[in-house]
DNA sequence: AAGTGGTCTAGACCACATG
DNA sequence: ATGTGGTCTAGACCACTTG
């Protein structure tokens, strides 16, 4: 806990607050102390500590409520921008029916192309999860994931044959960062067997890694028959809306 | 300029200062008044002004530096979250030789089509570009743009032989919100040809609608050849690196 | 009615970069 | 050296919502 030594007020204070928050010790719902007592515990005055409750709710990691307090939000609001996709919920606003299947999982010390996957910088034990979502029992959307288990080592026990890695890590293991790459490349020829479309389909296929405060948390790749899915992202660079 | 009648204080002078550069009578490199002049003009305290400038270089509209004041920074800062590509800098940054080709400029009433690519409510007048890209002497980039006339008028007059329209556009026509679209597609028979593929190869198709306070600006879709191009975004959520 | 966050003030001191 | 932004204070009033 030695980060930020010298920061600002600001910046200590919305550490140590961020830190409780992402590492679970104030779970979603949680309560946090009232400005007021904040401003004691600190030494300050409130309005350093508004400053600071102002942005965890604008980063959307609380959310303010007049009288009642400031209350951690559900587990991630990565509203903000490239949504994550839970891909449960994408089939259902389809109006589909969704379900699930895993198909096979590797317990391993991560390789090289895993260690370039994951960002990680020294060899680990990581965690292969390969799974595909369908929608109306047609596949929807392959994916190939990556688990760091040293920094999430519950999973080795987790049982995904009937829940998917994406949920079960979203209330585990919170993330602070993400970084999505997105591309087009024709399905290899187990892909399209998988996905049923011919060799060769364009497929959009989207990786994400991300990472907590502890390090790298995930690395997962979908592999989307192409016309069938679209990324969209909306962007608004100034802050005015009150949203 | 009746918008934000009730608004707080912060808000008020917030879109003040935002219309007067994204309007452009505050063009890139102006220097804002200083805090002190902008508190007495307002008729306000320096942390209310304060406030407000940290907010606009947050949001990277300014930026501000000790001693000197605070400017308007150059074109968009939409360095946030999906980058707008700058394709020239983009083969340039790939140590490649940029080049560029005109292929077609139309000019006509908005059909249904270009309505709805442009997200227009009306009938009016718009402009479309074909041109490539290329790097090295080859196909990188085929670009289809769609212009609104009715906001950019200029652009009916503009030679587009030798500046692509992207960054025309961005010197006269500053944006305030965009929406990206990415999705895989299975090259056609002429974009085949134009990109120098076989047909059905996968290819990244970015789409993006750009508005001002006027209206929406331009439709464009740009269409790599797959696995030679990747989307990058990074993200963090909460407000904590000092960047 | 009371307690919370939202906003604002009129000062202050400091670090920093140099019209 | 000077003037700028960065930060912080110790108050204050208001609006909202309801332990």
């Amino acid at each position: 806990m030695d980060i930020a030594r010298d920061a600002t007020l600001h910046q200590r204070i919305l550490n140590e607050l961020e830190s409780q928050i992402v590492s679970g010790a104030w779970p979603p719902g949680h309560r946090l102390p009232f400005e007021v007592d904040l401003a004691k515990q600190y030494g300050c005055s409130r309005m350093t500590v508004n400053k600071v409750m102002t942005q965890l709710a604008k980063a959307g990691l609380i959310e303010r409520r007049k009288k009642s307090g400031s209350f951690v939000t559900q587990p991630q609001a990565q509203s903000a921008v490239l949504e994550i996709h839970d891909i449960k919920t994408e089939v259902a606003s389809l109006k589909l029916a969704y379900s699930y299947a895993l198909l096979a999982t590797t317990e391993r010390e991560a390789d090289i192309e895993d260690r370039r996957r994951l960002d990680l910088e020294k060899p680990g034990p990581v965690l292969e999860v390969r799974c595909m979502h369908l929608a109306a029992g047609d596949p929807f959307c392959l994916e190939e994931r990556l688990i760091n288990l040293e920094v999430v080592p519950d999973a080795r026990h987790a049982d995904f044959s009937n829940v998917a890695p994406g949920p079960w890590l979203l209330e585990r293991a919170p993330w602070t960062a993400a970084q999505h790459q997105i591309q087009a490349v024709g399905a290899d020829r187990e892909t399209a067997k998988l996905l049923k479309l011919k060799p060769e389909t364009a497929c959009l296929v989207i990786e994400r890694r991300t990472w907590n405060t502890f390090g790298p948390v995930t690395h997962v790749r979908f592999t989307y028959p192409g016309t069938r899915h679209r990324v969209v992202a909306d962007f608004q660079p100034s802050s005015s809306q009150p949203r």
